[in-house]
DNA sequence: GTCTATACTACGATAGAC
DNA sequence: GTCTATCGTAGTATAGAC
């Protein structure tokens, strides 16, 4: 299918060369078809953008959730179910900032993490939103927290933690002193993460019984 | 002087549309001049881009090392005074990254982190690289352990939690259900990475007393 | 739906005037 | 050092053939 094949190219290059440094001649040959075409079905350059950006929403949630996005919002599990889905959730989105498939649409979600534009709100509606909340949701259950700021900010650093994997590979790497991420740097890294949050956890707990 | 009002701009642009998205044009003319001084002060394009990474990795060290960056290599703190400088490190760390002046080159850096060239290297052993040298010794001399890993391991998930602030802005923001970090989002963070590093440093020790 | 042909603008590099 | 002029290449968009 030519538009899939186009959109698979367009990630990768937008990603690397955002909206203006991308050329659509070059996508399109890519793609195995002309330019022309990219005009045809998505009205222009910008219009190829928005749709690799609802492309990238979409591929973000393979591996991460089983079922529709919208499931996620509704569940109310105990504090542990809630520790439990969180250390699995996160230890999924550690080999998700891992795998060599990311490599492809993470830098153009960085690039409007910084810079937001419409595509920014399609990828935050399609499915990183819904993710996000659901880890709100996660840490309040856990905690029993009814701060919403905390854990909010809470849930800030726990991402953050798995994401820089993706976001400063480079760094991650040369700290390591690898060239590659080998089995047991993961099991290491997944381990360290999953001890930071249990603490978290502990410490939003402690100072919801006993406030300040 | 024109050389600076170049780099200042290459930055920018650059990082907003990497290497090759970038204009020598429009660098050139938003530093009111023309596309052939560029050629005459760094032999093109490449040479444009290579110094502008020089140029971040010295604003890089702006209010986070005082004196030469060497310095930070040789010293040998007790594990109180590396608790302490840790903390202050950090604290410093998140003030950078909110601050809209890392705005202009962060991009650049992320886009090198995750396709790295000779940029990175640059970035890297200019600054970096001694930054995150340093953290590992501060946080062996912390928690006085000697396995190397771990405490490499340790050192990503804390500067993950930093860094995300940055490379991921909208999406905290979006979290935080506000347009800009305000003070008190900002002392939370801070709040919430203080304790997250202290009950860190705890567990390393005491992983390093009782291993296993 | 997919292609060719064409129009027009902008790119980086370089040579040479001043 | 800084500029103008020019070359060859590559960019997006559009109209229209099939």
């Amino acid at each position: 299918m030519v538009q899939r094949r186009l959109l698979d190219i367009a990630v990768r290059e937008f990603s690397l060369k955002g909206l203006e440094g991308a050329s659509t001649r070059d996508i399109a040959a890519a793609a195995g078809t002309v330019m022309s075409s990219i005009t045809y079905h998505y009205g222009g350059k910008e219009g190829l953008y928005l749709a690799a950006a609802d492309y990238i929403a979409e591929q973000m949630g393979h591996g991460m959730v089983d079922g529709p996005v919208e499931a996620m919002d509704i569940a109310e599990p105990t504090p542990t179910e809630a520790r439990l889905a969180l250390q699995d959730l996160l230890g999924r989105f550690v080999d998700k900032m891992i795998d060599e498939q990311t490599a492809h649409w993470s830098l153009f979600i960085v690039r409007e993490q910084m810079n937001p534009t419409e595509a920014f709100d399609r990828i935050w509606r399609g499915m990183m939103g819904h993710m996000m909340e659901h880890l709100v949701v996660l840490l309040r259950a856990a905690t029993g927290r009814r701060d919403d700021k905390a854990t909010r900010v809470a849930a800030i650093t726990v991402v953050g933690q798995v994401i820089t994997l993706r976001s400063s590979r480079a760094s991650c790497l040369k700290l390591l002193g690898t060239a590659e991420f080998h089995e047991d740097d993961v099991a290491a890294i997944k381990a360290r993460i999953a001890s930071n949050i249990d603490a978290l956890l502990d410490t939003l707990t402690a100072e919801q019984q006993e406030p300040q």
